[in-house]
DNA sequence: TACATTTATTACCATACATCAATTTTTTTA
DNA sequence: TAAAAAAATTGATGTATGGTAATAAATGTA
């Protein structure tokens, strides 16, 4: 990889690394480019990486015993993606990754990450700022589950995540606001 | 405070810290004592602090226009509680803190914790891995929400927080589940 | 203990959204 | 471009859960 101009000045925006430093994360995260389509992982599996996503769009699914499929998180440009529930105790992944439009990726294993905590501190402080965002909105999405109207659950989701909307299906969407492909074209039809 | 068997122990446990380490840290937590009932933060004021709770039970609850509470988070002994949304922004509160239970708390401001942070990095990893439990939790909360009925999200609750039930009202679990108290009073008939 | 207040239960009816099934529209592929 | 496959729409009907209101039980308090 290019030191001068490295996708980890990408990937860790706003952090200063010595070029040294620079090196050795570059040597710990792996480019992958994958076709609309592909699963990076399945249910059952182990799971002891993560992936940063520098273009493209994924989803996170479960499946449930009724062969319901439920979209947990959407992924796009400069988000990290992974079963990271899985990833924090080593254990079988519930959740499915998959690449709903062609993606480059940067992979990272548990370990390696683990090796950049220790090293670098402010690695460690970059994540729990991240953390801290997403349960910000990880929060915001329960209380709309809690508190609003199929209907007004889509509008937040549109107003909230346009980027998103264009590149995933309908049925994609509906399964992440927990409502039929039925109800939300017809909540559709209404606007 | 006392130095030796300090309550920092006890907050930052598995961390270890030198004397004069304990005695900063001391310093910028405060001891409050609640009576049940108490509101520490009503939605609209500027949030500045989190609350460690060192025993007690306490919740956030979300009053939405049509005055309905949704309960977003219940504390007990050893975790955290403040509306970390608004903290995050330093912005106005939507939640409500509010002790359910007489509670003994500790207290620290953003702008302390952030000092903490930045000069002791080991802080800013242990709260790296309580935010990556909380997020796992937080999902698992959304997965129930996306994937069972109201009944499977009860016996979820009772089965992962059984000692929170025995703190809190009925109407304070329906609200955190996502129905009205009339079914979870007739859910619990079945039972 | 008795009274007042809060919380929980129960019944009856209403409704938002789900389910099922048939088309239509869009996208993919040969 | 045409055929096949996937996705979205629409209508008819079902159901889980909500809303309202009355009562009962539990809890707090004088």
């Amino acid at each position: 990889m290019q030191s001068d101009n490295s996708v980890i000045k990408i990937i860790f925006k706003d952090l200063n690394f010595t070029k040294a430093e620079i090196k050795i994360i570059e040597s710990l995260f792996h480019k992958i480019n994958v076709k609309k389509g592909t699963i990076l992982l399945n249910a059952g599996d182990l799971v002891d990486v993560q992936y940063y996503i520098l273009d493209g769009c994924l989803r996170t699914f479960h499946m449930d015993s009724q062969g319901k499929e439920h979209t947990i998180q959407f992924g796009i440009k400069d988000w990290w993606i992974s079963d990271f529930t899985a990833l924090l105790d080593s254990d079988e992944a519930i959740l499915t990754i998959e690449a709903i439009q062609d993606s480059t990726l940067y992979k990272i294993s548990k370990q390696d990450m683990n090796y950049l905590y220790s090293k670098m501190p402010k690695i460690d402080s970059f994540f729990r700022l991240k953390l801290e965002r997403s349960f910000a909105a990880f929060q915001k999405r329960i209380l709309s589950y809690l508190s609003q109207s199929a209907a007004e659950r889509y509008l937040n989701f549109i107003k909230t995540y346009p980027n998103i909307e264009k590149s995933v299906k309908n049925y994609h969407i509906a399964s992440y606001l927990g409502m039929t492909t039925e109800s939300l074209s017809r909540i559709r039809k209404e606007l």
